[in-house]
DNA sequence: CTCCCGATGACCGCTTCGGTCAATATCATT
DNA sequence: AATGATATTGACCGAAGCGGTCATCGGGAG
């Protein structure tokens, strides 16, 4: 790819990136016109053919680099380093919320590059899944205690449900292309206390 | 449309209404192909404008179909008869699994369709919206006893987080395709249960 | 043998796509 | 103002894919 790019201001680049994370989420590789693209992003076509050499080299910088910034994100917020479960979770959806605030459409993105098949980008698609997906795992290496949780509370089920939750709320909240982050971040702190009334052992217990 | 299509087998029906379902519920109204469609329902695209006079004869059938279809499966469950919450729950749930046990795709084509805005179809998929979303509105006319639930207990949180948790869990299990609506089934009663085990007042309390 | 009809492949005109390129607009330097 | 380098574009191309049509095929009933 041409390095010019990263000559550009940074809002300019953004405008390219989430032009290409909307079109690539909305739709399969093959059928996403570059040309939407670029209109998209405020600039014309051939322009865009200037910065990347053609399609696949577009949507592979795209996909490495939601991979870095997904990455950059967790590690930011120090998701996976946290004790409490609660915290933990937390800052996982925080952390998503604000790269949703950044980069809209890029968990969408993601998702869809998770499932794509066309031969002209799944083995480099498989190939950087492989190389990353070793991060996420670890998520259910956390030693919590027993103790701090009401009596006979099945922990794993308390985990699908709020795994779940956060999962159901940000899709019912994503697929109309638009969210609230604000309001996202307020519903996000409600529902985790919710949980702690309702998951930790009381006083006096 | 060529009411030949009703004179054929119910599987050759469910052939190409599914296809369809698959095909529409993964590209926009546009791109959606009809020879995929007809490809995957095992019938020349030919036969298939046999049946339905263009594309979009095609999209309404498949549209107000699954308006039929939701209604009757959501009815046939008695969803909304029910006065314990969580018995609702289940057989609304059941409801959609059972569904999508004959119509794999059903749930996210709908969904789609609910965001289209082609204007070859829009016009119409919101007049059907608006004759059918009478329905669902009333699930929250449930007068239920607080007087059941755990003391203290938040009832709007309560149900956004079953709610959310469900959608999710529905979500994380569609959106590779396929979904084993077995698992999923008995997945829903241990959840439910433990949402019981949870928010219900304890003997003695 | 023939009539009928379910079913098809070949085909058409049109649009859209990825990608190129010559030409223009922009701007700093002299 | 002239020059040259760079940023940016509209027009264009060949190929592919689209919705839709139609002449034709094949097989079962009479």
């Amino acid at each position: 790819m041409n390095e010019k790019f990263f000559n550009l201001s940074e809002e300019k680049q953004l405008s390219i990136i989430n032009a290409g994370y909307r079109v690539f989420a909305e739709n399969s590789y093959r059928k996403s016109p570059v040309s939407e693209i670029a209109a998209e992003a405020g600039i014309s076509k051939s322009l865009l053919f200037h910065y990347f050499r053609n399609k696949q080299e577009l949507y592979m910088y795209l996909l490495e680099y939601a991979a870095k910034t997904t990455y950059s994100y967790l590690s930011d917020y120090k998701c996976y380093e946290q004790q409490d479960i609660f915290e933990m979770m937390l800052r996982g959806l925080t952390a998503k919320i604000n790269m949703m605030k950044k980069y809209p459409d890029i968990t969408r993105f993601t998702l869809r590059a998770y499932y794509e098949t066309d031969p002209e980008v799944i083995d480099d698609i498989k190939a950087l899944i492989g190389r990353t997906a070793s991060f996420e795992v670890n998520s259910n290496k956390m030693k919590i205690d027993p103790s701090q949780f009401r009596e006979g509370l099945d922990l794993e089920m308390m985990y699908n449900d709020m795994y779940y939750a956060s999962e159901g709320y940000l899709w019912e909240n994503t697929r109309s292309g638009i969210i609230d982050t604000d309001k996202a971040e307020r519903d996000f702190r409600r529902m985790i206390n919710f949980w702690r009334e309702q998951y930790l052992r009381k006083e006096g217990e």
